[in-house]
Parts: C-alpha cells; sequence; structure tokens
DNA sequence: CGTGGTGTTGATTACTTTCAAGATGTGTGG
DNA sequence: CCACACATCTTGAAAGTAATCAACACCACG
C-alpha cells in the first residue's frame, strides 16, 4: 500500500456525505492518508488487519481473472467502511477510483473487534447476495437502473446523482461492456427517465419509472 | 417456518462431512429439526434471530423478483452454518432441498453472539464476492466449471461429487437456464472431464482441466 | 490548439435463451 | 417386481441480447 502523503490535506467538509453513515467508531485523531485517482490500497494476496473509512473520494473493490477480466465488487463513497478480511489476507484489490481521503485504523492484534465488525460485514453479506441477483438475473437495463438507483440512495436520495467512476468501472461492476452500459444510458435518455448533465452526473427525472426497471 | 418433526429423526453419521467444518458452538443438546424435500425453513420476510446448523441434507438461500426469476446466493451442505442476518428481518428464502436436518439455535435477545458470528460472516461475505465474478465475467462453461470445483472442495477434494440440487438449483445459481446447464455437462462429458454416474452424482476425471476452465 | 483518454454509436458476431419435442428417471400402485 | 405416470433432464432449432470490432465524437489536459 503506498499513501502518497498525510495529515498534511485540507480536509472538504463531508457534505457530501451519504444518508447512512457508517458507525465504526471514528478515532477522528487517526490521519489521513491520500491516494490519488486510480493509486492502489491494497492489493490480493497482501497481509491485512486494518480498516478503511473513506473520507472523500470513492474507492473500487475488485478482482481479477487470469486474462484481465475484471469483477468489482464494491464501490465505497464517503462515509463508508472497508478492508476487513476473513483471515489475515486481502482476497482483494482496492484503488481510489479518484482523489480519495482515507483514514486507516490498524487493528491492534489482541484486540477484538467483532462488535464493531460484525454489523459491517453483516451488511456488506446482505449487499453481496443482493448483487448476485442482479448478475445473475437481470438484463442490461435493469442492472443500470439498479445501479442508479443504489448511487441514488447512498446519496440522500437527491435527483442529482454523482458517478464518480467510468464507464469502464460501471460495467466491471454489472458485468456489462462499455458499450453496452452507454448504450443503456442513451436509451434511458432517450426514454426521459435520466439527463446526463455531464459524463459524470446524471439527473433522475423519472425515479418511478427507473425503480420499477430495477424491479 | 415449520418443521415436520422433531429430534426423533435417525441421526445419519456425518460421515460426509465437508473438509472443513464451521466452527460454529455446536451445542449438540439442540433438538434436530427435520424439513422434507422442498419445506421453507424461513421467508424473506420474517423476523430473523436464530442460526441453522446443517446437519444433513442440503439447504438452498434465495431471492426472488417480481416476475419469479430466482437467484439462489448460497448452498449449505452439512456442516455448515446460516441464517444470521443484518437486521432482525430475513432477506431471503431457506428451503431444504431434500430431506434435510438442521440444529436451530435461536440467539437470546441481550446476548452478544459477535465472536461466534463474524468469522461466519466473513466467510460468506468473501464466498459472494468470489460468486460475483463467477457471474459478472465468466461463461457458461466458467461458471460450470467453477460450481463444480466448489463442489468437489467442499466435499473433501474426492473424485466423485454429489450433487443435491436439481439442474434448475445449478441454474439459478450460477444465471444460467437448465438447458444451458445441461448442455454444458454434455460438452465436459463428451470432453472427457468429468462423468455422469447418475443425473445426481458425477465423476471428476480431468481435474486439472476442470480447475483450468473455471480459472 | 493539439493530443490522448474516455465515451458514443454502428455493424456484425457469438453466446445464451426461448420454444419445442423427446428421452430418461423416479416413485407409486397394482 | 413390473408397469405406468409425472418429474426432470436432454437435445434441437430459432430468436434475442450483449459482446466484439470499428469509427467517430467529446472532453480534459498540457
Amino acid at each position: 500500500m503506498h499513501a502518497y502523503s498525510t495529515s498534511t490535506i485540507a480536509l472538504p467538509s463531508r457534505s457530501s456525505q451519504p444518508n447512512t453513515p457508517e458507525a465504526f467508531e471514528p478515532a477522528l485523531l487517526q490521519p489521513l492518508s491520500f491516494f490519488p485517482a486510480g493509486a492502489e490500497i491494497y492489493a490480493q494476496g497482501e497481509k491485512a488487519g486494518s480498516l478503511y473509512q473513506v473520507e472523500f473520494g470513492a474507492v473500487r473493490i475488485y478482482r481479477l481473472l487470469a486474462d484481465g477480466r475484471r469483477q468489482i465488487s464494491a464501490f465505497h463513497l464517503a462515509g463508508e467502511t472497508f478492508g476487513f478480511e476473513a483471515d489475515t489476507t486481502h482476497h482483494f484489490f482496492a484503488e481510489a477510483i479518484n482523489a480519495t481521503g482515507v483514514r486507516v485504523f490498524r487493528i491492534a492484534s489482541g484486540v477484538d473487534m467483532s462488535r464493531q465488525l460484525l454489523p459491517l460485514a453483516l451488511k456488506g453479506l446482505t449487499k453481496a447476495q443482493e448483487h448476485l441477483l442482479v448478475l445473475g438475473r437481470q438484463n442490461a437495463i435493469e442492472r443500470v437502473a439498479a445501479f442508479l438507483v443504489d448511487m441514488a440512495e447512498r446519496q440522500g436520495g437527491l435527483r442529482q446523482v454523482e458517478l464518480p467512476m467510468s464507464r469502464m468501472d460501471i460495467g466491471d461492476y454489472l458485468g456489462l461492456t462499455i458499450e453496452t452500459v452507454s448504450r443503456v444510458f442513451t436509451r434511458l435518455k432517450e426514454k426521459g427517465v435520466i439527463r446526463l448533465l455531464n459524463l459524470r452526473s446524471i439527473e433522475i427525472v423519472k425515479h418511478e419509472a427507473l425503480h420499477n426497471m430495477s424491479e
């Protein structure tokens, strides 16, 4: 893991916090690690043992196949916590999507964190299982709709939704190619369900319609 | 949840136990609940609060879309534990696949089980995330290969693998139709990778080849 | 104002699903 | 123990959805 600098970054206000900030004890004294866009936070196979809380920016968690195919299993936005593992090894990669600030909590060996970690693990498990339904049984438009609904909810349910990640990231999260993602965005736009304010932010015009599409 | 009888079932030896029995404290005095094939153990939306340990048989955990599409997120075999949830409500359905014996542990309110539950939750999370890679990025033959490798490992890595579930269940786990599952089995058979001893048990002839296919 | 990276759109291909018969297996009753 | 009947599974042909291949457009950056 390569943090590019610590503690000296101007800390943006957390006004853009999600509506369900995770309640992991902040220990606000932890220094802030800064990762520029694309920087690796940890790698599969690396020794685990820390928790990471996103302060600002966004993180992708993913796995690779031997031939380079990638599956992003989760995105983490401001306020969310990640990095806990079933054993002492990381089973996934974690990368900053954009310039991202992360508080790193090293878990002292011998300290039992299960009481704090269990709710996070269970929530993550439910989310992963729900995403299985999306990948296993939903078509392209349903997948994108489900993704947009989820992003909207995590950003407080506002009409305008920021997508900090590229089309490639979205595709690798939804099990689609970038072309298919792009075409679905176009279709939703043509149907008047969403508007593209710019590449990385959309407005949900017909919230109800989008929700129905995602089932 | 409808248990059909308790405690009076002849308990089969657990010789067919997986190679990694889960270490949830057995409290062996718990009566055994019996569920015939297809019986519901709990339903989505029901109040949660118990843990379930499979004694014999097999269980499917799944979710439904409004139009009936089903995604099985996990199978649980003898020795495995399921039923823990992020909140007080079940987010999934659990059904016995075959005649199944389950020990039910009601978690007394106020008792903190996090220390016991966290490892199970984390293991489940890792498994679910790995399955995301299969559903999101692998084709039909790779999915079936990954499934067979997983089933083989959970049954001790023997050549012969029992598949307690139907093709429909396998399809709903792998995000495929029964026809595609069947065709892939046929292809693997023709390639000499597996042999079908009968519909519900296969022999892995070329273990290496199967492992490579699953990546 | 170029230039490289990212995103969109179009045409074609490939894989899986769907629809449709058959075949095989299992369980039951005679 | 056998025969029938319903379930499940397999196989084939056609259709549909997403992937791939290929240009082109757009945007951010130097």
